[in-house]
DNA sequence: TATGAATGAGTGTTCATTCAT
DNA sequence: CATGAATGAACACTCATTCAT
């Protein structure tokens, strides 16, 4: 029920009705990532996402300080939605390689389904002056410590290799960004599923040892995907 | 002597000493390139860009279009410069497995050299129009291209599995860039060549048959990496 | 009962009930008198008005027409209390001259204590419409008469010479106005009652008549100043 | 040759040419000065003063950081304009109470030449920045300091009572700016002429020895003013 | 060729004012 | 009566681009 730091909470509004801060702001941040992931956030202008939201343009700054916060809160809106997703696609799991699985499925879908945001955050975080952008980075590391963790499971579980952990989740999770930054060319080679799957491929024979490489067969075999 | 495309020379000026425009090009790119990577493209000003190179606001305006055109011929000549390294680091090699570390390597070491224009490439070339967005990509497809020849090597030989090599090669070109993408986390935890070996390690192990495995063996004790 | 001309009751509320009114009034008065003193009438909103009043923005529209409306309130607020302050010193007093030294002095004290509202008084009244401006002046006009009465007593009895008397009326109020105007620089070289004494002594010279000048010192040795 | 503290070079241009720099910044000035006089800083635009001086709004932040520095340049032009007439007045004149007479009647025909910059400089001093707004009291501490020394020579001359210099001098001064702080009634009294004829005679009866007197008469007789 | 002064359209932001509740 | 969220016109300031020299 607390705001929580690094969250989108932070960013201070005028008005004080709770409530409405989170309508009003749904509506910006929905309008924000639509237009700056389609024109950018330089060519897109605040009378632009006004507009969108059905707003007008002076109603904005009473949620938000800064046109950079409108990116700020668009951003986290999108790092926001890849921390809830891992989680909920985990719930109920608790064998580690499934839980792999799981988690790196859910991370590319969420980068499919957001895909033009997820190059939004490719291409705008760097436009944040530095302390918002610090938000950012603390809430892209706490995305990356969910893969980390399922990754340090099937390590300590003897079904992978001992490798540098955080070093094979920024493979993965740049794996599953990719998608989204590579896919005018991805998409001509084969469809999200597709991608997972090869990728999963890859992963595994890249990392599990011989006692997880059955696992990892009997899995492929019992599961349907 | 021919413009190709997807080159420089596309940029028309209107200045007809060839010598000179190589020039005063050379002077616009190299603090175009400085100046974008570090302050972005939109908080650049041609008058920036002019300043640093010395030369008057209007000389710029002889030699290019637009300030567009500034960004494409700045981010052409970091692609090209990836385009020149990797042939370079081939130079005498035959072996494939060879090959195929020399290339990613270099392709490494390039994107370390140019950590902040590569950034740039990613944050900056959607803001360019799609018609000169594609000169981009072509340049990029055609560097993948020296990867994925490598590769296909690898596997005609026997040494590598039967992999979708476009595929695979996104995720190596992608290792590259994320050593530029995620520096400010990875110089944390590793050095550049540290960070290689670590991938070549991942890549062997994702992409090597028994019979490429021995000569990985092999190629790993009498090469000091 | 009825709302004389250059009044505070020349601006029309839509509220009825005349004490809340009056009270809202003062509210609003008190705080943009602060306000507008300190910052400026432009540079302060109708918002900061409404906080430092205790009270909402839109309520401020139902005592007020303009953002101009609160400035009038304001200034005639301020030479208000000048029209108060001098009668109360003047009363009881029968002797010319006592009654000259009094008006001045009260008048002194007055743009002490408000000397913020004073130099707001002279920054802002072109800020008003001319229409406005002039209940302004009719204000300053009256205030002036009291002076002028009592230095034209003076002239009357003999201890004056017969000067211009509006416009030695001017000097004497300008006299006090500087107070104020200039109290950035005033308060180095003297303090109030000083600068009265200064003053008053200035002035004796230049308008008294040898008979003037005998009760003067007179006056001098009995009042304790 | 140099540009001393305090005076209009302060504020730096982009433009190197010193006479174009003059220039511009003389049609600037100028502009601002009228219309500032008239409608007041805020409620004139930067857009105004370009258009009455026939420039575009750009070119005038090539001469300007700010709105607040043409305001600080046209408040400084008027009060260089009082620097410079009272020297011009009391050259080639060596009797203490010829300069003193002079000052006073050239101080009071450059108010009256300036009269609406004049009021402007009382009513937008105090918008300006603390630091800027120094620069305009430095400069008006300069021009009272002829008029001091006037006053003080002729008190070391034995014609003029030993008054408290500084303060009698914010009397002379302010009587000067009265008349355009207050020529909206004045003009209805009398004119300039009669203003400082009067104005004279008032001090001169308030200030003058019996010495400073005989040499008043002798001076009243044979000066036409 | 090169310069750099000039332009002016474009945009983030503010704030007086309104009005539904 | 009072509130305060919403509006939208207004304005300072920037900067890509031009063009006379």
């Amino acid at each position: 029920m607390d705001s929580k730091p690094g969250t989108v909470h932070d960013v201070k509004a005028q008005v004080s009705d709770e409530a409405l801060v989170a309508k009003r702001r749904g509506q910006i941040i929905a309008s924000a990532v639509e237009l700056f992931s389609h024109q950018g956030f330089y060519r897109t202008t605040i009378q632009d996402v006004a507009k969108k939201a059905g707003v007008s343009a002076g109603l904005i700054y009473q949620y938000v300080t800064d046109k950079e916060d409108v990116l700020l809160l668009a951003l986290l809106s999108v790092l926001e939605s890849y921390k809830q997703e891992i989680p909920a696609a985990l719930e109920g799991l608790s064998d580690p390689l499934e839980r792999f699985v799981a988690a790196i499925r859910a991370y590319c879908r969420v980068v499919d389904q957001r895909r033009e945001a997820t190059v939004l955050a490719y291409r705008s975080t760097k436009s944040l002056p530095d302390d918002r952008r610090q938000l950012i980075k603390d809430c892209e590391i706490e995305t990356n410590g969910m893969i980390a963790a399922c990754l340090a499971n099937c390590i300590k579980a003897g079904l992978m290799r001992d490798v540098n952990v955080e070093l094979v989740t920024y493979q993965l999770v740049t794996f599953a960004h990719s998608w989204a930054l590579k896919h005018w060319r991805l998409k001509e080679l084969c469809d999200l599923e597709q991608y997972i799957a090869e990728g999963l491929d890859f992963f595994a024979q890249a990392l599990l040892t011989p006692k997880g490489r059955r696992q990892w067969e009997a899995l492929s075999t019992t599961t349907i995907c």
